[in-house]
DNA sequence: TTTATAATGATAGTTTTACTACTACTAATG
DNA sequence: CATTAGTAGTAGTAAAACTATCATTATAAA
């Protein structure tokens, strides 16, 4: 492999960075299995512990609690694609074609990326679906915020409200149009999952086009409306 | 007091009607403030129980745990909005103007209702914000589904969708939007008292009037939409 | 190569949470 | 007056969420 892409992310989020070794890779991967598996309610370090051999103990001295791993993992997604977005936006200059890709990355963005071998991106999506806004949904969010732990989070959303303004930037409400994009998202991909009557956004296997297909008309039916 | 308005719950929700008894009415009155107090996840029957000067065990006669206890409060509030949209768009013919008000109540129902004196509305919508996407982000929403646990949520839901395709019949998406309507409301309430910089809208004290109106601009600029 | 140091493993312990079981009292109903 | 539904009280368990200690092993610096 010539060249290795790292995710860094802030050191607010660990205790010992996960990256610098072989239990700490170990620790990510397979937390995204079995928080997939189990949920994040029923995951725990002990039960992690037995999966990669190695104890609790050892897991904490990589991440404070259950908690702080979650919002670990949710802003490496969210690092990765702002990654991706940047990848695949590269030299697209018109501004909708741009947010459309952009749409295409957080809507569609659960196949593997070879440059990431220890992390399963499909399984990790799944846990941005159902999770995500556990990260956010505590008493202690100021805290956290203060320490960092939203920055990938508002770095993404940054990107996406600055590409809604490119292509209008008269848009009085480019941020909530951002983060509304994300969170619609991940909310649709559940509800056509689970609570069907909810969406009318219906979902066949792995492929998530027709989310993209509702963002791009909430993004565009908003971005160029004339009211009649 | 002249008239009596009760909110009845689907009974698989609970395993003693809290309804039907002092103490249950105790336990949910207290719940409410208790669960906006230390949020969800630092929220135990035991806590309450010392509230209510009860026992543990009392309290798990009327609810499994405390995750139906929450769905339960949630329920409640979903109800109760549902009985608020017909009351204030009762008489309206103009879909619009029917649209509007139903907007208006999503947004900005966090007013103390005198006809329910047990519950406070104004913390309970503090929980709904913070906590409600709680209720069926687990691993058992399929069987909580079947049980009913989402009913009024897709009750609620399926006004709105109504009211959406009254506007518009043509509409592509009125399910998808309906739901989009309440969750954005929760989402850009909480982004703007916590995470500020992913919204533009900003809140006063209690007043949520520029959330309904992000949440106007929504549904109007995507149902009476021309593409330039 | 030795030596210090950092990382991990193994073990054990604490407190809290999330329950369950059992007994007994009390208030209402028939 | 007897029955029984509802509630209180007590006690207990299993698991979760940590913390502490010490031995061992890997690594890197002297």
């Amino acid at each position: 492999m010539a060249v290795s892409i790292k995710i860094k992310l802030s050191d607010k989020l660990y205790l010992r960075d996960p990256e610098s070794s072989e239990l700490g890779r170990s620790i990510v991967s397979n937390s995204v299995k079995l928080i997939d598996q189990l949920g994040f309610e029923s995951f725990t370090f002990k039960k992690l512990a037995a999966v990669i051999h190695s104890t609790e103990a050892s897991v904490y001295r990589y991440f404070e609690n259950k908690h702080n791993l979650l919002v670990y993992l949710i802003s490496w997604y969210w690092a990765w694609l702002e990654y991706v977005i940047d990848y695949q936006t590269m030299n697209i200059h018109d501004p909708e074609e741009k947010l459309k890709i952009i749409i295409r990355v957080i809507s569609e963005s659960n196949k593997q990326d070879p440059n990431f071998e220890h992390i399963n991106e499909t399984l990790l999506h799944n846990i941005v679906v159902a999770e995500s806004s556990k990260a956010y949904l505590t008493k202690l969010v100021d805290e956290e915020n203060k320490d960092g732990f939203f920055a990938n989070y508002k770095s993404l959303c940054n990107k996406i409200s600055k590409s809604i303004l490119q292509v209008n930037s008269e848009y009085p409400y480019p941020n909530s149009l951002a983060s509304n994009l994300i969170e619609t998202a991940q909310e649709q991909i559940f509800f056509a999952k689970h609570l069907p009557s909810l969406t009318d956004i219906k979902i066949s296997g792995e492929d998530y086009s027709t989310i993209a297909q509702f963002l791009e008309h909430l993004a565009f039916g908003l971005l160029k409306h004339r009211t009649i």
